[in-house]
DNA sequence: GTATTTTTTTTGAGGCTCGAAAAAATAGAG
DNA sequence: CTCTATTTTTTCGAGCCTCAAAAAAAATAC
């Protein structure tokens, strides 16, 4: 039930359109504020005011605009580095990644580590995780109190509050709630979030030109994930984050997937099952994790020669195919951006799908749709997440009203 | 690009807020809409005096509620059956029907007429359905200028902006821009709208308790269509209604389907598949309607020995079920109402719909996964465009303001 | 007939945005 | 070097809107 808007919350939003503008826009002068938000320049004008004088936005100096025009010259107003710093977190197989980063998006302290973590314990990989995070907020260069957020990502299911992980496959664990114990721990708010959806958030602040309102984000590694921006807000599950894509069934009955049920489509198009086709060891023969190497080495092959490691990148095109087929039946046509270590071999791929797709539904335009590849998953997920604590900062910290329990806005991707 | 809030922007949308809950709620008190709304009593007395004094609201009569409480009592605040009329219009497969409904929700008027829309030309289509309207116009008991919205709803495919039928298989016809027509015609806003949605718009206003955020309406009938809301809002593609659950493919290469491909859900669970399944007819038998009264026959054979029609209905089963199980790995599993003829025969359908489900991803929960049914789709439809007409009016006509353009406004289902 | 209770309206205060006017800051002309 | 034109930003008063508190209204209970 929508509620009733209140008086206070007028400029509660104002502010948030506007700060929400300048890190849209990098350095907009207040001018071009009041044009991208429509509100009048007296308004912007007490509001930047405000934000200024609250630390939150910053003018830049007169002479970095090289301003050509006569007239009084446009001063820039740039989000204040030092306002806030948020925290990423992103947990990947066999992998820790911990980020500080300011307000204005620079990275300014890191670390990586390396972790078996298919067999560690619950405990250790909590332990993991807030040890590295109590070692980062030790760092001589962060303010302990600046920290403002903490976003985590992980390959999986998270739940939609983006409170815990479900289920995971770079850990037999399941149901941790990341978020609860990272706060508690710290006392620092913090949210667990799905990394194929920190990817399309990622890829719409990069490129919004070609990623604005609706597109896909697919990761095509071990497993198969997607993130879905519809209307330009990230798509969640009702109960979890949703998007499930990779398990989607593509043939009723069909090959053995590490999910333990058969004929999803990531049980022909992931990682594991592009190498046991190319292998030939059949479609029941229980997943293995392939090396990014080996990867790279079954592509080289099968772009050299027929055989069986083509004939698995086909069977992986046309399983995304259909599955992508299926996808655009539901939601239409929209651009997607490959990304992981199989993206890299979507020359392999990308006949054998856009076939598939030009069976389906969804194909009627298949020669329009266009996909965009992209290798490195790692840095696209941690700058979503970047992104997602900082618009959290801005919008809950910096623009704080009632409207409902903090979190619970809207999926602005 | 959101843009900001204007300060008479507020007026507009507690107005709209104000408006919505009396539709909600019948007959509330004005401390009724304060409550539900969060709006302080002053601000609601403010806005309904407004209103009542336009003619939108009209005070019920002090008796009307058996006050037993003391105190003054509450004086229910409802909507003024006058201040507006809608007209509806369903044009399904060789039926058109028409209703003019009062701002209250009462019909108070209508027309039904048999046509053969699948021979009829492009002219006669839109004839048929200008001449109604205009028929139902000159109705005595119908004022003209009240008429504030006409909405369309057709079986098919119909564009975002709710203006025209793209494709429908009830007519060869394709691309007809019904709503501009009729706008042209008679100066009267209208839209183009895609039954299914219909569907899940009125199920919504008839159960909000078990159809409120999260839910999903089929139509088992000739052919598949689905109405799905998500968060309350009523899911649409991006460029068409969307939501084409019954173009999802099931069997990569399967039966033939009556839109042209293979493998499609419809070509197995659709009245045309279940007939030529159940005659042993072969899957690439060309797609014929069949009647209703035929399918009736053939579930009561089903029901009353094991053989080819138990068959038909179980291959439907499987077919719905991979399907269902598809769209809930996506957008997780929420109650499902089955609408339609064959929903009659859905004690023939579920069994194997459930085990086809529990094989995929989103059938972790198949348990409580639950169905509904309801044979007659006619009146759902007509109920759905006619609280569509009808919000439309509150927010759009009675609630005016910039926003955008017209209709641009959410999918409030 | 008076007190009590509950709903609704009235009133005054405080905030917010807006438009218009003023102020500020520059480039160009002479 | 001064003056003018131009553009950006701030200031100021007006007009709304919501809210809280008080007042008024309308019934029941005693």
């Amino acid at each position: 039930m929508s509620v009733g808007i209140r008086h206070d919350d007028l400029r509660r939003r104002n502010r948030a359109m506007v700060i929400a503008a300048v890190r849209r826009a990098g350095r907009p002068s207040r001018t071009e504020i009041a044009a991208t938000t429509g509100l009048s320049h007296s308004t912007i004008s007490a509001i930047s005011s405000d934000l200024i004088g609250e630390g939150i936005l910053a003018e830049g100096k007169p002479s970095e605009v090289g301003s050509l025009k006569r007239g009084r010259p446009q001063v820039g107003l740039g989000l204040n580095p030092e306002a806030a710093t948020v925290m990423t977190v992103v947990l990947s197989l066999n992998f820790l990644s911990v980020a500080v980063i300011d307000y204005a998006g620079q990275v300014i302290s890191e670390e990586q580590r390396r972790l078996d973590t298919l067999t560690m314990s619950r405990e250790a990989l909590i332990g993991e995780c807030t040890a590295i995070v109590r070692r980062r907020l030790a760092d001589p260069d962060i303010d302990v109190r600046s920290v403002a957020r903490i976003a985590l990502a992980i390959q999986g299911i998270t739940d939609t509050e983006a409170r815990a992980m479900l289920w995971s496959p770079i850990t037999p664990q399941t149901d941790i709630a990341f978020a609860d114990i990272l706060e508690a721990e710290f006392g620092i708010p913090a949210t667990m979030e799905n990394d194929c959806n920190m990817m399309a958030v990622a890829l719409r602040w990069r490129d919004p030109e070609r990623y604005r309102d609706d597109f896909i984000a697919i990761l095509l590694s071990h497993g198969i994930g997607m993130g879905l921006v519809l209307k330009g807000e990230l798509f969640t599950g009702t109960h979890s984050s949703g998007g499930e894509f990779g398990h989607m069934i593509h043939r009723p009955g069909g090959a053995l997937c590490r999910c333990g049920r058969r004929g999803c489509v990531e049980a022909y198009a992931g990682n594991y099952a592009i190498w046991r086709n190319a292998r030939q060891l059949g479609e029941d023969t229980e997943p293995v994790d392939v090396s990014d190497a080996d990867m790279r080495t079954l592509a080289a092959t099968a772009r050299e020669r027929a055989g069986p490691e083509r004939e698995a990148y086909r069977k992986a095109g046309e399983a995304l195919g259909y599955g992508l087929g299926s996808l655009f039946a539901l939601i239409d046509p929209a651009p997607v951006a490959m990304v992981g270590v199989s993206a890299a071999a979507f020359d392999l791929i990308e006949p054998a799908l856009r076939e598939a797709i030009a069976q389906t539904a969804g194909g009627q335009h298949s020669k329009s749709i266009s996909f965009d590849t992209e290798p490195n998953e790692l840095p696209l997920i941690r700058e979503g997440c970047a992104m997602r604590a900082l618009t959290f900062v801005d919008q809950e910290i910096f623009a704080p009203g009632v409207q409902g329990r903090a979190g619970s806005g809207k999926n602005v991707a």
